[in-house]
DNA sequence: CTGTTAGCGCGTTCAC
DNA sequence: GTGAACGCGCTAACAG
């Protein structure tokens, strides 16, 4: 047995054929005769022979890499956004990379700057504030790049995702269209330089919908930075009751923070949605097993990678041709009223979301 | 501006120097000229160059990578986990490569042959039953092997984890000090080729030990497949009720159904723990802000995760010394007696998992 | 159908 | 201090 790991040369002696041999064998060309085929085939699986892609890679200068550049894999929502892109991504031949910033914009750099030297064919953000160091190193490389989960104002290239601001202003709307009118907010704290851009875009939009209406609205942010956390949640719905004792609906920019805060509203003895309505984003799946059920603002996250991945095959395989237009895909949002929002017979229980295709 | 990625010659060629000198300048060598080094540096921002590390690595034979393999991302402890071992791989200039399975044997097989092929320096599974092809596969490799999550009876390598099945057997030695006699469980389901063996390993386990003490036990399986969810421990403890309505005490495989469980006797108006202890395990975070929290038995995925990248920075720097025993590391689990399962004077809160280091 | 030649972008000698 | 030559394992292009 040979001490180093196999390689194409090692096969082709074993099998007595020229390294392009076994080459054609292993890309499936069918210009092989079946006896040499054969012969090849044996000799891979006798020496364990796997190829080295890194290798092919730089012959054919396509990696196979898409990545991915996440805020935490700790979130249910982002951990579907990755397995749809995924799942779209595998049968063209593409493995996604996956990294994490801790929702910082410095760590965004340094995972972008990694990533870039494993030349990825295409980048997936999910996060929309870069460093302006970030957006002229993305500049100079010439490689498809899709934010997502948010369309940016400043987009760097093609984005698929929804307005957060969108739905910050729909809950609004639906807990005022409710009947409140004594609104609050919970929101995601910062630390240092991490921000969950995102979830301040929602709350932006709350608050400046509520404002619109000329009604008050009183806002808690989760203390302790991010990321957002059921514990967050809780604590930040006792400081907001705090704040506003008389509050009649909450909005929460995360689910994870709604079901922390129905908890606490739960050891407190206020009734929801009798006494405060409450609602949140992102439709994590303890939301429909609570007791009540907890009313959310859904979007397609599974689906959004999914886009993602359909959209970098495309961008691909056009690479040669014309040089795409930026694409701008908007997926939309559903309210869904469930149990933790006070009904009327004046709402409907579907409120779907803009849809700018 | 070229039209290509920019290489290091064409950093070199721009800054008057050869390729040689813009590498020693990239790999923080002190033996280039002060003024050399700027106008490389310079030369280096201007093109936005990012070395290309498939060929570095091709060159030096080492990757950078070392691979994880996970059943899903969408799970926090295994989300826990990969973080672990990215925070402590990473001062050593590792990256890790993570695949999914979905709890396949057969898709982890293609997973790691697809690890393979990007040379990953080290692997660190969280499955431990593998096909008899991915042993051969793996035996061929010369690469530090890890099974984590688990001390599978017939490990490949190296082991970082707790026995499953002491789980089990605790959770069961527990219920049954607490007074309870008729006990049962909800385990996970299956589809296909997709299991859960550490989740079978913990219900096996807690069978056992229930027959040796000779009490009766009824098990309930979540049907519609893996990963394990909130609305299939709903539902399998609906089926628990309806096949042993006197059931006194549940142990549940995973958080994820002891939520569902939970929620469900909410919904029946079934008394917990005054009707029903139920007993879960993972410590999942939502569990703590429950009303009432969640009795659980927890264990350190983040630390796992950290532990294995510190054996794997260990045995690549010893590599070249004696090649190591394989290790065999128990991190034991601790049993949280909080709001979900019966006091008794007789009981302490915190029982000690066994460890043997 | 099969083999030969050249080169992908970088690191590692060794000279200068 | 700096540079030239060779090779890592593979594939593209061409020859036979």
């Amino acid at each position: 047995m040979i001490t180093r790991k196999a390689t194409l040369r090692d096969v082709s002696l074993l099998a007595g054929v020229s390294r392009m041999t076994v080459a054609r064998v292993l890309n499936r060309s069918d210009l092989v005769r079946p006896a040499t085929r054969a012969r090849v085939e044996q000799a891979v699986s006798a020496l364990g022979y796997v190829p080295d892609r890194a290798a092919g890679s730089l012959s054919t200068r396509r990696s196979g890499f898409v990545g991915l550049v996440l805020p935490t894999l700790n979130n249910g929502n982002f951990a579907s956004l990755a397995e749809g892109l995924t799942e779209a991504l595998r049968p063209a031949g593409y493995e996604v990379l996956i990294g994490y910033t801790t929702y910082s914009v410095a760590e965004e750099e340094r995972q972008i700057r990694t990533m870039l030297a494993r030349r990825p064919e295409a980048l997936v953000l999910a996060a929309t504030n870069h460093s302006p160091a970030t957006r002229r190193l993305l500049d100079h490389q010439r490689l498809p790049v899709i934010e997502i989960a948010e369309l940016p104002s400043r987009p760097l290239a093609h984005a698929i995702g929804i307005s957060n601001e969108a739905v910050g202003r729909a809950a609004a709307g639906y807990l005022l269209g409710l009947g409140h009118r004594r609104l609050g907010a919970i929101g995601p704290g910062r630390a240092g330089d991490r921000i969950d851009t995102r979830g301040e875009a929602r709350l932006r939009g709350f608050v400046a919908a509520v404002r619109e209406a000329e009604m008050p609205t009183a806002v808690a942010l989760a203390e302790g930075g991010l990321p957002n956390s059921y514990s967050q949640g809780a604590s930040a719905m006792a400081a907001l009751l705090l704040q506003a004792p008389e509050v009649e609906a909450v909005f929460a920019i995360s689910d994870l923070s709604a079901v922390g805060a129905l908890m606490e509203c739960q050891r407190r003895g206020i009734a929801v949605p009798d006494r405060i309505s409450l609602l949140g984003f992102g439709d994590f799946e303890v939301g429909q097993q609570l007791v009540p059920p907890l009313s959310t603002i859904a979007t397609d996250f599974p689906g959004m990678g999914h886009s993602a991945g359909r959209m970098i095959i495309d961008l691909l395989a056009a690479a040669a041709a014309v040089p795409a237009l930026d694409q701008r895909l908007d997926i939309g949002f559903n309210l869904l009223a469930r149990g933790t929002t006070r009904t009327t017979a004046a709402t409907s229980h579907e409120h779907r979301g803009v849809l700018h295709a």
